[in-house]
DNA sequence: AACTATATTGGTAACGTTGTCATTTATAAT
DNA sequence: ATTATAAATGACAACGTTACCAATATAGTT
């Protein structure tokens, strides 16, 4: 249309409706005290000419913006997304608006990425998993608004954390294994396990296997990205060296439903010749026969419980006296274990 | 930290250098004709200081922001997470950053998302589909940065379009049907086919079969979100009528393969006694036996030409000649047809 | 040496809003 | 009617940067 039209400015609201230009601006903000007569004067105005807030001229005033920094490794991935949906319903209704950055499970790019969204002055950031490299963790100690770390709580906040215990999941599916009779255990991991939660879960099994007495037999890191064809691929490697495995607990439910879909084309028997147990609870687990064991994660809430922490201290709540929070997650006990 | 301290500004970095305050800031955005020396000291004095860029009151001065608007209906979807994560691949390196909004399909919402968007002068809007409400469009024709309309090609485009033809899906999952000689076919979709790239691909699936002289039996389209589960209810909701049906086409590959787990668990043979088509492409089609019958879409490559558009008209490239670009989707033939 | 073109630096004035303080007007209390 | 108090409005400056234009230094030409 008209774009070679300056856009409207308070000004010009201002002087349409014969206010002056702190009035307009008190208007379009909803500040308190203003008739109501005023008040329709403007908004007519406002309307009248098409004015539309210039935020980042309100943001150089205010200090800080509306935005808020997110910064996660993937969206083609099965958690961030959930994540990512529930970080915006939980904003829904506020002014706050999500920005974006993904790191490919890369520190040196969270770096830039965080150092980049810095200059946006955001009113709070969101990243995932409490490992960060020291320059990162320098950055976000100079920074003064809210911080949540979101996934993992097995470590140290730096201000705020929301999620499930690595730890606690590697116990709970090597206590299952452990207690359906299962004593050759392996496990697949994927990312070449930069992912440090998949590493903590691993870590966590094996000393639990390991106290149970049941030592983890093999394993299987993949370098590749988590998919379908490598949890294939993985559990191809662990069988093929012969070791009488008899159990394998993956890094998550893709890793496992490749590996589901490879033993039902070779002639393995889930779970008689062999067990397989996933993580995060993906739909699919229980849309399948047999219905896969996994630990199902609370992805969603995760990401909406980060949003309120920071949106509440955006309206002014003092910062919770809990920092940490715990949330639950399920061990689903399927056909394949 | 040190919370109480003002950040330092480039005043500060300049009176440190012994430079001019604008001197400073031609050093801390790359600007052409500096010296060597003077960008030394410069930089030697911001890093001194900590001195970090204040995008906002840049921005200001600037008119225009170096965000990118991206609406998109939702991140808990098959679709979309890839999108982004191709835009976000093709922003990476420049310093463009993207801001997520998402709309449920609903939209009032997108109008909602967008008006606010546009008050931080984003460089840029990428959104989903190419139907938006009046007022959507108004906005958007009165925007001035680059637009890019992913997903869908059929239809008029604001500015530029990228995305595959949904006439194009339905034409060929029909041909492909009624060439391996299925002649009783039905059609699962949900959403309540709110978004309106599933409602053209359905008819021109319908209008393509009638043309080949096997009109369409029945149809049931969810109102519930697209699940595997609701492929399932779909598919029992079609069986159910008794009407011979020996095919279906499903509005995505999640609908596909919950009708394909329920077929394996209930007796019906696939593609015997049924035959099973999605869209999209997922991973599982191939991972899963029988692979399941799809159309893959280039999710992530319309992302992240979306980007790139956007990105070079950012860069003071023209407006490409070709406006709208049509990318490929192929058949993938499984055995659930 | 005089002159032109180019590279490099600086000064000033916005950009559009809002925090702070001042002023006016309305309302309540004597 | 008069004073005290609160509500409503306004003026001004400042937020930190960069566009624009001017000035100076340097290199290249004849």
């Amino acid at each position: 249309m008209d774009n070679t039209a300056r856009k409207p400015t308070l000004k010009d609201v201002a002087a349409l409706s014969g206010v002056s230009v702190i009035s307009a601006s008190r208007v379009m903000r909803d500040a308190p005290n203003i008739s109501h007569q005023l008040r329709q004067k403007v908004e007519q105005a406002a309307v009248a000419i098409g004015y539309q807030r210039n935020r980042i001229a309100g943001s150089l005033r205010g200090k800080t913006t509306d935005l808020i920094a997110v910064i996660v490794p993937s969206m083609s991935n099965d958690v961030f997304p959930n994540i990512v949906d529930g970080i915006d319903d939980a904003l829904k209704g506020s002014s706050l608006r999500l920005v974006l950055g993904m790191t490919k499970y890369d520190d040196t790019s969270e770096e830039a990425i965080l150092r980049d969204m810095l200059t946006w002055n955001p009113a709070g950031v969101i990243l995932s998993g409490l490992e960060h490299s020291d320059n990162t963790k320098e950055m976000l100690a100079d920074f003064s608004g809210p911080i949540v770390q979101v996934m993992d709580i097995d470590g140290d906040a730096i201000d705020m954390a929301v999620g499930i215990s690595m730890q606690e999941a590697g116990v709970l599916i090597a206590q299952h294994l452990f207690a359906r009779g299962y004593r050759r255990i392996g496990y697949v991991g994927a990312w070449g396990e930069r992912p440090t939660r998949s590493l903590k879960r691993r870590l966590a099994f094996e000393a639990e296997l390991a106290r149970l007495g049941a030592p983890i037999i093999a394993s299987v890191i993949l370098d590749q990205a988590s998919s379908m064809q490598g949890g294939a691929d993985g559990l191809k490697q662990l069988l093929a060296r012969n070791l009488g495995i008899d159990a394998v607990f993956f890094a998550n439910d893709d890793l496992a439903m490749g590996a589901l879909f490879y033993c039902q084309t070779h002639g393995i028997s889930v779970p008689h010749d062999l067990a397989l147990a996933g993580y995060n609870g993906l739909e699919i687990c229980h849309s399948i026969t047999p219905h896969l064991t996994t630990i199902a994660t609370p992805r969603y809430e995760m990401g909406h419980l980060a949003g309120t922490l920071i949106r509440n201290q955006r309206n002014g709540a003092a910062s919770p006296a809990q920092k940490t929070i715990r949330m639950a997650q399920n061990l689903i006990v399927g056909g394949t274990t």
